[in-house]
DNA sequence: ATGATAATGATAATAGCTTCTCATTATCAT
DNA sequence: ATGATAATGAGAAGCTATTATCATTATCAT
């Protein structure tokens, strides 16, 4: 049977105040502002049980590990800012990205990451 | 000095017969065809090397590791064959792409990745 | 309030990929 | 043809990200 805790009550807020993707280490520092004793393992495990339980799902990156996000959100993307390696949603799709597809494939899904600076470190810069 | 070894002909040949681009392991198996002694050391020495000098350059996939293609071609994405794991090069780009950057955030460059079936797994489906 | 036990935190262990080591081999300027 | 040395192959070692272990703590049905 499931418990409720209090660590993951607090992660389940920290995903609610990013309101972006995260990586279990961006998750852990986040959550660790609210309660300093939060462990990597306990990370781990409810970023598992969430996503088992469908509260998240994970979100691939090219050339980053795997993150995490709020489920049950519309269709969208992301934007991975270099500098300091925070990722955005992004709404939106161009039309026609099917077009793309090479004859004889089947297109089952896509993925777009835009690259560049956010706006916090766009400004910085 | 730089030396022209047999593995490393044998390594460009690989890349220019696959035209698609590949990861370590699948280069070797793939070189390893021509010259089945090669090692997977050299393998990584001369993904290294071939980079360095511009032959090559590196693919980033969602979800998967690093993977090399020949340098200098045109502008491109790829699809990723969810049944054989091989990537494909798609060519084409839908436009107005720059117009889901968010406002403030400073876009640099792109990735499309198409997911679902390739020709061949296709047909064998 | 209490007890069965799920969950935690710290750390060890694992897994996958990449790099290093080193004795041996192959290249290539001479 | 020969020798200096770059490159190779096999395996050890390293790195990172994730999972397992286990003693301790916290949850929650009773």
């Amino acid at each position: 049977m499931q418990r409720n805790t209090r660590q993951r009550e607090v992660i389940r807020r920290a995903f609610e105040r990013a309101a972006r993707p995260l990586s279990p280490q961006q998750l852990l520092a986040l959550a660790q502002q609210e309660m300093p004793s939060l462990g990597l393992a306990t990370v781990y495990r409810s970023l598992k049980a969430l996503s088992e339980e469908g509260w998240l799902t994970t979100v691939e990156l090219p050339g980053s590990i795997q993150h995490y996000e709020i489920a049950g959100q519309a269709h969208h993307h992301h934007f991975h800012c270099r500098a300091c390696d925070g990722v955005f949603e992004v709404h939106g799709c161009p039309p026609r990205i099917d077009q793309l597809t090479p004859r004889g494939f089947k297109l089952e899904q896509h993925e777009i990451v835009l690259y560049g600076l956010c706006a916090d470190c766009s400004r910085a810069a």
